[in-house]
DNA sequence: ATATACACGGATCCCCTATTTCC
DNA sequence: GGAAATAGGGGATCCGTGTA
């Protein structure tokens, strides 16, 4: 029976029918019913042919390709036929046979059989076939769909599989066309989390399981039985987790998403399941997660997209966030302003005495809640950027912006002819992560002082406007001379960049002016959410150009584009500054892409008057932009010498806000009594121009220090644990205090962060580490170290630049309460 | 394996020299 | 008096965390 079906893609699989590879694909239609597509699309890839060989040669390989096929023990694999095309290679014209393969699996082996010495490079092996199925048949994720195609129903076709796959439509589809209105999507979505009493995975037990969706909130426990209307009592781990099965089952969800599930939740219910004797099926199909090997873990859920809420906001999202750990507690906070509950559950109390049950199953619930309300709260970002990138919302969503805009070009390369490059050999990495370090931005030694009335300046997507302003990227880098072409250096070797335009520059420009338009619409129609998820998305890809070109794992990896990106910036930054000194402004600071001056006696005007100079003679799409005049701004000199520090300034404009980059204040490693002096201070003396406010602060804090005052919070120092406690050569606080938790038989892992607070010894050579006490261990905490230690190089640079000593005041002032004891 | 370089600053490490201790 | 142990200074290195 043949029908039609307007139709969003959400997960994409295949499997394969008869040897050959067909597309699944789950989504669901306008009126919300679960569809299943299947398709398929022809697998091949390339085998680049040497130059001047004649057709006669050409013919003759192809018929010798055409004859091989392979049998394994799966099944027969055959080379369908091969092509003759003109394509492009890095830019560069080539002949090439296009190689139709059976079964995409069969890529590798068959290739390896084609060794022929007309053959030059084989290429697009590496392209997986789902990424095959949408470059071709141009189903993209998460646009609409009108597919029309025999529908399944209870069908033999592909081995019954409509009956295998819980879906209501499952259609064979013949013909797809866009639709050209967004018809409304809103993803049903299901968050979960578990708690458990042991955190290694699959050691403990399974306490309860939460899950939170619309109008639906269940805990389902197999511990003490509780009246809550969201708790359902049961008599097992095993129970639990085949209810959990068909709860997820009966929601139905598109996205079944957790906070750090690839790492911990849904592996920990797989061993849970496997310790039981029971299949964890949450697939569509009945089938158990599949988990990738290697270091990051990820979990996968046929045709259901299993989202790690964690991952993404981790890859992409964090940039926007000011949190100091990417917790689910610190997250929600900042984007929901709300918590998680307060319950502290001791996994060591073996015996689960005095345990408020009740309690416990609520803040369960809540961490499914929370989950649920962030990926409400950021999905329109998710569906952004898996609309531009074009991959499977699965791998977006757990994809670095680096591998994402490697992605976006694999699905762009058509455009251009190009065939794409393979992935670097385990070899290839090697030698790459052993190169040089180059030259990198440019930062202005700054004068410290208190300045008035500062203009700041900064360069839009620096770095992505100089890729496309010079052409940068290996398919236009050379290092023979190339005629009229832009020149920098790398290793004090010139390096040329053609002036034909590469195919990455193309795509960087062509992102760039689309994040322009969004940007600019989306300024005439503030209320339009997708504008500005679509402008932050297009921004999140160009700022990832550059660190790509120089990432070891990329395809495209140009250490020479990477470095001259950096060269040409630098050039640029400098003539900018040049123009604002000869126009007669006092440079104060500049780093990478913004340069700061002091107006004097200078109009705002004048200022921009300069800036429009300065971008009138900027190459290509260059463009500086104002970023804010400011009605005072502090460099301080560094710690060691008496020049000034970079990387660290505070501003305030006409509106008395705030800027503070680079100082303590912003430092999650010092204690929080001296980020808020640090930062009292410096809003003291911004506000007021001088420091008399700002030593009265100082100087009570001092006391308060002295009089043990100051509540142990404060004085908490944070400190993350990077490796694991062998790896480390030198044993700082943090690494003694982890060393000690873990004796405590605490969980100790890498990326924790770590908390203790110093306090006194007898010893008058102790070590900061000796003296280092766990926040729950009573002690005296050390006047000494955290007037010296903190508070001091916290203040002191910033007093300095008025010309006060502040070691005195907390000397003097030492001696005088030392007398009073 | 999971973007780049530049930069700050605390704490430890490690070497050197001076001083103290011990026989 | 001389060898060994210890103290202390200072630069190098490690380490974590920022800016861009």
């Amino acid at each position: 029976m043949t029908a039609k079906i307007n139709f969003i893609p959400i997960d994409y699989d295949y499997f394969d029918y008869e040897g050959k590879n067909y597309a699944k694909i789950i989504g669901r239609t306008d009126t919300g019913k679960r569809a299943c597509v299947i398709d398929t699309t022809e697998a091949y890839f390339w085998a680049i042919l040497k130059k001047n060989l004649n057709d006669k040669q050409i013919k003759k390989l192809q018929n010798r390709i055409e004859a091989i096929n392979i049998t394994n023990r799966v099944r027969t694999s055959k080379i369908l036929r091969a092509e003759v095309h003109e394509k492009k290679f890095l830019g560069r014209d080539v002949k090439v046979l296009k190689i139709f393969v059976t079964n995409s699996k069969d890529m590798y082996d068959i290739a390896h059989e084609i060794n022929f010495k007309e053959i030059e490079k084989k290429r697009e092996l590496d392209i997986n076939f789902i990424t095959r199925y949408i470059i071709e048949r141009k189903l993209n994720p998460l646009n609409w769909y009108e597919i029309t195609g025999d529908i399944l129903n209870n069908s033999t076709e592909f081995g019954g599989i409509d009956s295998s796959v819980d879906v209501d439509i499952c259609i064979n589809a013949d013909k797809i066309i866009l639709l050209n209105k967004d018809l409304k999507f809103k993803p049903k979505i299901l968050a979960y989390d578990i708690e458990t009493d042991e955190f290694e995975i699959g050691k403990g037990e399974i306490l309860m399981i939460s899950l939170y969706g619309e109008n639906f909130k269940k805990v389902l426990t197999w511990k003490k039985s509780s009246k809550k209307d969201f708790v359902e009592n049961y008599k097992s781990e095993e129970e639990i987790i085949s209810k959990f099965c068909e709860y997820v089952r009966k929601y139905n969800p598109d996205i079944l998403a957790g906070y750090f599930s690839d790492g911990f939740d849904l592996p920990y219910l797989r061993a849970r399941a496997e310790k039981n004797r029971i299949k964890l099926n949450l697939g569509l199909d009945n089938s158990q997660p599949i988990f990738s090997k290697g270091n990051l873990r990820t979990g996968k859920i046929r045709g259901i997209v299993h989202i790690d809420l964690l991952r993404f906001i981790r890859n992409a999202y964090s940039q926007y966030l000011q949190s100091e750990t990417l917790s689910l507690n610190e997250v929600s906070k900042e984007l929901l302003e709300e918590e998680k509950l307060d319950f502290d559950f001791d996994p060591f109390n073996t015996e689960k005495k005095d345990i408020d049950w009740d309690k416990f199953y609520e803040y369960n619930l809540k961490d499914s809640e929370l989950t649920y309300k962030l990926i409400e709260k950021i999905w329109i970002d998710i569906e952004e950027i898996t609309k531009i990138i074009k991959e499977p919302l699965f791998k977006v969503s757990r994809s670095t912006m680096a591998s994402n805009f490697e992605d976006y070009v694999i699905h762009n390369l058509e455009q251009f002819n190009e065939i794409a490059e393979k992935e670097p050999m385990p070899e290839d990495i090697a030698r790459r992560r052993e190169r040089k370090k180059y030259e990198g931005a440019f930062v202005l030694q700054p004068i410290p002082g208190l300045y008035e009335n500062v203009g700041f300046f900064d360069f839009s997507s620096m770095y992505g406007s100089v890729i496309v302003s010079y052409n940068l990227s290996l398919s236009t880098c050379s290092k023979d001379e190339i005629k009229n072409s832009y020149v920098s250096y790398y290793q004090d070797k010139k390096i040329y960049f053609t002036k034909t335009p590469g195919f990455i520059p193309l795509l960087l420009g062509n992102i760039i002016e689309l994040r322009r338009k969004a940007k600019e619409e989306y300024n005439q129609n503030q209320n339009n959410a997708i504008l500005k998820a679509r402008s932050n998305a297009f921004k999140l890809i160009i700022n990832a150009a550059y660190g790509y070109q120089g990432f070891f794992g990329a395809r495209y990896y140009c250490i020479e584009a990477a470095s001259s990106a950096a060269y040409f910036a630098r050039e640029n930054i400098k003539k900018a500054i040049k123009s604002f000194e000869k126009d007669g402004f006092t440079l104060i600071y500049s780093d990478t892409d913004s340069i700061a001056v002091k107006l004097d006696n200078k109009s705002e005007e004048q200022a921009l008057n300069t800036l429009k100079r300065i971008n009138k003679n900027l190459p290509g799409i260059m463009e500086l932009d104002l970023d804010g005049f400011f009605k005072r701004g502090i460099w301080v000199t560094k710690r060691t010498g008496e020049f000034g520090a970079k990387k660290k300034y505070a501003l305030i404009d006409e509106k008395n806000k705030i800027r503070i980059r680079g100082f303590e204040t912003v430092r999650r490693d010092w204690c929080v009594l001296t980020r808020n002096t640090q930062n009292k201070i410096l809003e003291f003396i911004l506000k007021e121009g001088n420091e008399k406010n700002a030593l009265a602060y100082l100087k009570d804090i001092i006391k308060k220090v002295k009089k043990r005052e100051i509540p142990l919070k404060e004085l908490i120092i944070k400190t993350q644990l990077k490796k694991s406690l062998e790896e480390y050569k030198s044993e700082g606080p943090h690494v003694t205090i982890a060393k000690k938790m873990k004796e405590m038989g605490l969980p100790v892992k890498a990326g924790m962060l770590i908390e203790y607070y110093i306090t006194e010894s007898k010893d008058k050579k102790a070590r900061v580490r000796d003296r280092a006490l766990l926040p729950n261990e009573p002690g005296n905490y050390d006047i000494d170290y955290y007037l010296k230690n903190q508070i001091l190089p916290a203040v002191e640079n910033i007093f300095e630049v008025l010309n006060v000593n502040i070691e005195e005041i907390i000397d003097n002032k030492k001696q005088k309460s030392l007398g009073d004891y």
